[in-house]
DNA sequence: CAAATAGATCAACATTTCTTGATGGGAGGT
DNA sequence: ACCTCCCATCAAGAAATGTTGATCTATTTG
């Protein structure tokens, strides 16, 4: 057994949190290690109510982690989510048989 | 010049076209190989112009490619855009330094 | 040419996602 | 205790996506 198949919901979550430039530029910040969130509400010019947003989708898809220092919250990338992420990537490489046309259809 | 850091632009389009289930179920059957419209409309449980639809989303990501023969449209993956995704995701990867937390903000 | 078939496209509606501004809660400082 | 600061959360509206059924186009067949 490999994949149920009918389970993509998984990977649903971790490409639509990777679907919207507001999260894609968050991740690239925090590739430059942990940052508190009035930091990237500074860089980004975006309302501190919409990253707490996006950094909400990016944190339940796994990406990201938070950890909390007095008042400020620190988010850092998680290296785990971008591990299955790759793995979901490699798996849509695998394919059967690339030019093989099926026989007949309707 | 490495990238312009504001143009994830296709990036959204290339992960957005992954965020469906429908889609991905969808490659998940062009790895057997090219398969027509109807095919897949009996295997996939789905309308006609639903998944006209979501292949042409797939299409104009770059995900797959068409060839009509006759009145049949055949569809087939494109490896070329599973390269591209693979190097987003490496890109990803490449963070600078996991745990330096910034020196002081707020 | 007419009828039939495969599939794209369109319009209307439903659903989801994003944005904004307001409110609330926890932590420090005084 | 009270005030302030950082941030999460909520409610309402705006915008983007997905679904459905109908229509249109291209192609083949008679």
């Amino acid at each position: 057994m490999v994949a149920p198949a009918v389970s993509f919901k998984n990977a649903v979550v971790l490409f639509h949190a990777l679907s919207d430039e507001t999260r894609l530029a968050l991740l690239e910040r925090l590739k430059g290690g942990e940052r508190c969130v009035c930091e990237l509400t500074d860089a980004m010019k975006a309302s501190q109510s919409r990253l707490s947003f996006h950094l909400k989708v990016l944190k339940e898809a796994g990406f990201i982690q938070d950890r909390r220092e007095g008042r400020w919250m620190y988010y850092s990338l998680n290296p785990d989510a971008i591990e299955e992420l790759e793995e979901l990537v490699d798996s849509l490489k695998k394919a059967a048989k690339p030019a093989v046309s099926a026989d007949r259809c309707c």
